[in-house]
RNA sequence: GGCCGUGUAGCUCAACUGGAUAGAGUACUUGACUACGAAUCAAGCGGUUGAAGGUUCGAAUCCUUCCUCGGUCACCA
C-alpha cells in the first residue's frame, strides 16, 4: 500500500472522511521528507489543525515507513525511514525506462510544427517553433504515446509568386550552385527584391496623387505577380516549372537547417496538394446545416452562440481560404494516421483561428475534434523590439546556429580541455555545445510567454544553461571511465547520507515530471527539472568523494547513483532535442 | 473599442496548478583548485509578485475594477 493510501485509510479511521490526500515535498527549512496539509480535514475532524496533525502523525508512526514526524501549524511533516529511499532507488535503478510508460502504450498522436512558407529562410521565430514542436513530440513519446510529426508546407500563393517574379526579372539565371547561396536564402533574396521594387512603385504612384488603395491595384509588379498566380492555378507549364525549381531550392535549404537543428518529420503535407481538400468537407457541412451560404455564393459559419463571430469558410468564387484548407488537412491527417488527437505548434497570433477551426471540426461531428490542441507560443522579441523583415532586424536561423557553434568553439579552446581529441570529434562537440546552449535557452521558458533574445550578449554557457547540464554529464562520464570494477552492492546494509538522499528524491521525480511536461505540452517543465537535478547532484559531488569513498560499498553505490543521474540527464536532454557529450 | 494573452529581484527566468519565510541564474561583493574535470561549489546583496478591492485557515496563483505591454478582430496566411 502506498503512503497516500495509508494516510487515506488513517483519515477514514480517525475522522471517517473519504479523501485522496496530496503530499508535497517538505520545504528545506523544515525537518521531514514529505508534508501533508491538514487544513482540508479540520472541518470533518472538528478539531484544531495542530491537533489533527498530531493525531494523524501518531497514527502514521505505526507504519514502518514513517520514522518520525513534526507539526508546524497545519502542516504535518513526515520523515520517512531511509530504507524507503533505498528500496525505491533500487527499483528505479533496475528499470531501464525510469518508471516511464512502455513506448507506444498510450495510443497515437499527431504533432504539427514548423510549417514554413517557401519564400524566405527560417528565422529565430521558426527556431522556437521547431524546438518546441520537436521537443513536445519527444516528451509525448517518452510518456508512452506513439507520435507522428508532420508539417504543412505553404508552397503556393501570391507570396511565392513574388519571389518567382523577381527572380525572373532580376535574377540573371542565378542558382544556388552559381552563387554559393543556400537555396532558401537565394529565394529569400528575391522576395526582398520584389518588396523593394513594389515599394518604389507604390511611392511613385502615391506621389502621382493616387490613394493607397488605388496604388495597390496599379502597382505593376503586384499585377504581374497576380497574373503569375493565375497562370500557376491554370497549370501553365513555364510557371509551374519555375515554381518547382525554386521550391526545390528552398526545400534543400530547409533540410540543411532542419538537419543542423536536429529536427525531423514523419510526413510533409504540401498546401499545393491540400488546398482543395477542404472544399468537399465544407460542402458536406453545408448540406448538414453546419454552414450557410450567402447570396453571393460565399459560405460561412455562425459562431455567435460560442461568443464568436461569423467566419468565412469558402469565397464567393468558390476558392478556398486558409480555414478551408485547414479543415481539409485535419480530416486528411486523421485518415492517414489512426490518431486520437493532434496538437498544432503555431504562434499565438493565430489563437483565434484555431479556436474557430476546432469549433468547426467539432460541429462537423468528428470525434477526434475534442482532442485537438493548439500549442500557442509567444513571439521572440529582440532588445530592439519585434523582429521585422522589412527593417532587417530578423535573426536568421542559419546565422544564429553557426554563431552559437563558433562561440562554443571559442570558449572550449580557451578552456583548453580538449587535448588529444580528434578534430572531427571537436567539431561535433562544438555543435553539441552551441546547439545545447541555444536550445536550452529557448526551451526553458514557458512556451506561452513572450521571450527576449539578446543576440549581442549572445547566450551564456554558465549558470542556468544547457552547457551547465552537459558539463555535469561529461563529468559523470569521466567518473565512469575511471571507476574500478564495481563490486556487488549489498542493498540490505546500505545507508544513505543527506546529500545522497536529496539526489535520489530528485531522480524519483523523473517520470512524474515527464508526465507533467506532457500534460502541459511544456518542455520548460523538463528543462527546469534537469537543471534542478544537476544542481543537487553537483552539491553531492562537491561534498562527497566518490572514487575514494570510505567503503567499497559506498564507492559502488555512489557510482551507481552517478550513473543513474547521467542517464536521467541524457534522457531529459534528449527530450529537449539536446545531445550530451562524453567530455567537453 | 471587443476578445485573448502577459506583468514576479537591476536584467533573464522559476514557483509541483490555492499552501509554510516567493526561489534560481546573471550582475555586484567575498571564500574554495598539489582534489573524482573550477563550464564547478559555498556565502552575501537584491521583492509592497503592475495597482486597489474581494473570496478563506492560507493568494503570485481564484473573482471584480483599473493600468502596462503584446496579439487579434480580412473573401491574407
Amino acid at each position: 500500500m502506498s503512503l497516500e493510501q495509508n494516510i487515506s485509510k488513517a483519515l477514514n479511521e480517525l475522522y471517517s472522511v473519504q479523501v485522496e490526500p496530496e503530499l508535497q515535498e517538505t520545504r528545506k527549512e523544515f525537518d521531514g521528507d514529505v508534508t501533508l496539509v491538514v487544513f482540508p480535514f479540520v472541518r470533518a475532524a472538528k478539531k484544531k489543525p495542530e491537533e489533527v496533525a498530531e493525531e494523524l502523525g501518531n497514527k502514521l508512526l505505526e507504519l514502518s515507513a514513517i520514522a518520525d514526524f513534526n507539526v508546524v501549524k497545519g502542516f504535518l511533516n513526515l520523515t520517512l525511514d531511509r530504507s524507503v529511499y533505498v528500496d525505491q532507488f533500487k527499483t528505479f535503478a533496475s528499470d531501464p525506462h525510469f518508471g516511464l510508460p512502455t513506448p507506444g502504450s498510450r495510443g497515437a498522436y499527431i504533432v504539427e510544427y514548423s510549417s514554413p512558407n517557401t519564400n524566405k529562410p527560417l528565422h529565430l521565430g521558426h527556431i522556437r517553433n521547431n524546438l518546441l514542436g520537436y521537443s513536445v513530440a519527444e516528451i509525448l513519446k517518452a510518456n508512452g504515446v506513439a507520435v507522428s510529426k508532420v508539417q504543412i508546407i505553404n508552397d503556393r500563393g501570391i507570396h511565392i509568386c513574388k519571389s518567382m517574379l523577381a527572380w525572373q526579372e532580376y535574377g540573371n539565371g542565378e542558382t544556388p550552385e552559381s552563387t554559393g547561396l543556400k537555396g532558401d536564402h537565394l529565394v529569400g533574396k528575391y522576395y526582398v527584391k520584389f518588396d523593394q521594387v513594389y515599394k518604389e512603385e507604390m511611392k511613385r504612384l502615391l506621389d502621382e496623387g493616387k490613394t493607397g488603395d488605388e496604388a495597390k491595384k496599379l502597382a505593376p509588379s503586384l499585377l504581374k505577380a497576380q497574373e503569375m498566380l493565375l497562370k500557376w492555378e491554370q497549370g501553365d507549364a513555364e510557371v509551374v516549372t519555375l515554381w518547382k525549381t525554386m521550391n526545390n531550392w528552398v526545400y534543400t535549404g530547409f533540410n540543411t537547417t532542419y538537419t543542423k537543428l536536429g529536427v525531423d518529420f514523419d510526413k510533409n503535407y504540401y498546401e499545393s496538394q491540400t488546398y482543395v481538400l477542404g472544399k468537399d468537407d465544407v460542402n458536406k457541412g453545408l448540406e448538414s446545416g453546419v454552414f450557410y451560404k450567402k447570396d453571393d455564393g460565399s459560405v460561412w459559419i455562425d459562431l455567435e452562440d460560442e461568443g464568436l463571430d461569423h467566419k468565412l469558410v469558402l469565397r464567393s468564387d468558390g476558392t478556398s481560404v486558409y480555414m478551408t484548407q485547414d479543415i481539409g488537412t485535419a480530416i486528411q491527417r486523421f485518415k492517414d494516421f489512426d490518431a486520437k488527437g493532434m496538437t498544432y505548434v503555431v504562434g499565438n497570433e493565430q489563437d483565434y483561428h484555431f479556436k474557430v477551426l476546432f469549433l468547426i471540426l467539432s460541429k462537423l461531428g468528428y470525434p477526434w475534434a475534442e482532442q485537438l490542441h493548439h500549442l500557442s507560443y509567444g513571439m521572440v522579441d529582440l532588445p530592439s523590439g519585434k523582429m521585422k523583415s522589412r527593417e532587417g532586424t530578423v535573426v536568421d536561423a542559419d546565422d544564429l546556429i553557426d554563431g552559437m557553434v563558433a562561440d562554443a568553439e571559442a570558449i572550449s579552446k580557451e578552456l583548453g580541455k580538449l587535448d588529444g581529441l580528434e578534430i572531427a570529434a571537436q567539431k561535433e562537440l562544438f555543435t553539441t555545445l552551441g546547439l545545447g546552449a541555444l536550445k536550452y535557452f529557448i526551451l526553458k521558458v514557458d512556451p506561452k510567454k513572450r521571450m527576449l533574445f539578446n543576440p549581442a550578449e549572445s547566450i551564456d554557457f554558465n549558470g542556468h544553461t544547457g552547457p551547465f547540464i552537459q558539463y555535469a554529464y561529461a563529468r559523470i562520464q569521466s567518473l565512469q571511465r575511471k571507476a574500478p570494477e564495481s563490486s556487488e552492492l549489498d542493498w540490505s546494509t546500505l545507508t544513505l547520507n543527506e546529500d545522497e538522499t536529496i539526489v535520489i528524491k530528485s531522480l524519483l521525480q523523473f517520470s512524474d515530471i515527464v508526465d507533467q511536461a506532457a500534460r502541459n505540452f511544456s518542455p520548460a517543465v523538463l528543462a527546469n527539472y534537469a537543471y534542478e537535478l544537476v544542481k543537487k547532484y553537483n552539491g553531492f559531488y562537491q561534498n562527497n568523494s566518490i572514487l575514494k569513498a570510505e567503503t567499497e560499498q559506498s564507492i559502488a553505490f555512489r557510482l551507481l547513483l552517478s550513473k543513474k543521474v547521467g542517464e536521467v540527464i541524457k534522457a531529459s536532454m534528449n527530450c529537449l532535442g539536446i545531445q550530451v557529450p562524453n567530455r567537453m
